[in-house]
DNA sequence: TTGACAGATCGACGAATGTCGATATATTGA
DNA sequence: TCAATATATCGACATTCGTCGATCTGTCAA
């Protein structure tokens, strides 16, 4: 899906905005289905709790799931605009976005002091 | 899906939380997926956005759907816990939960003053 | 009691999603 | 150059999801 399309996390709008457009609804939902897996909540919770970027291979143990489903969910995150890849040799070093995260934060806040 | 189980956002744990059982992610995850489409978006937004619980009948113009779809997605929103249904007469009201989408607000905030 | 209306539930359908094994691509070390 | 390893992509499959028309349930007014 790296399909140069905005990611969801960069268009989206808080959810109490005086006004929503069809296109700012569909970006928040878009950056909420990104959370809407429990494998995809384990890896960003993984992620949140370490300093260092983590390797992929290292999620796959973690998570028990196939190699090919961790890299599709990997991608789904990435796209969303939450994690940033980072090639090492041959290996993939995945981080979060922390200020992706914030806004996602201020979209859920009701006080709206976001976008 | 009024099975007598918690609703999601009473069992989720922030995304940034030291550790995270399996149930917490899935509980968590179901709380994102609540908002992981944007008739859903709209609706959360609509009723962030009313001082007073808003009528069904008044939610299908504004979104375009039928009848029974307007009623599946308020159903969604209710068993997340996002939502307060209320009946006068033959009307069903419905209002947002404010400190369920707090708890949402702060499930994502990494510095995870939650729960 | 009956007719009208609001809303929930049911059944069906196509589309999207999560998962995996098999394969392709790329990088490293010998 | 070649073998080994890490990751992405592909194809397939079962499951879930969003949507609707039809129907059921409950409430009000006459």
């Amino acid at each position: 899906m790296t399909t140069g399309v905005e990611p969801a996390v960069t268009c989206c709008a808080p959810l109490a905005a005086p006004v929503l457009s069809l296109e700012e609804a569909q970006a928040t939902a878009a950056l909420f289905k990104a959370l809407g897996d429990p494998a995809r909540v384990r890896i960003v919770n993984a992620l949140a709790t370490s300093a260092e970027p983590v390797c992929s291979c290292e999620l796959e143990p973690v998570l028990g799931l196939s190699q090919p489903t961790v890299s599709h969910h990997l991608k789904k995150l990435t796209d969303a605009g939450l994690l940033e890849r980072e090639q090492q040799g041959k290996w993939a070093y995945f981080s979060l976005k922390r200020d992706a995260v914030e806004m996602l934060a201020a979209v859920a806040d009701l006080k709206g002091v976001c976008c």
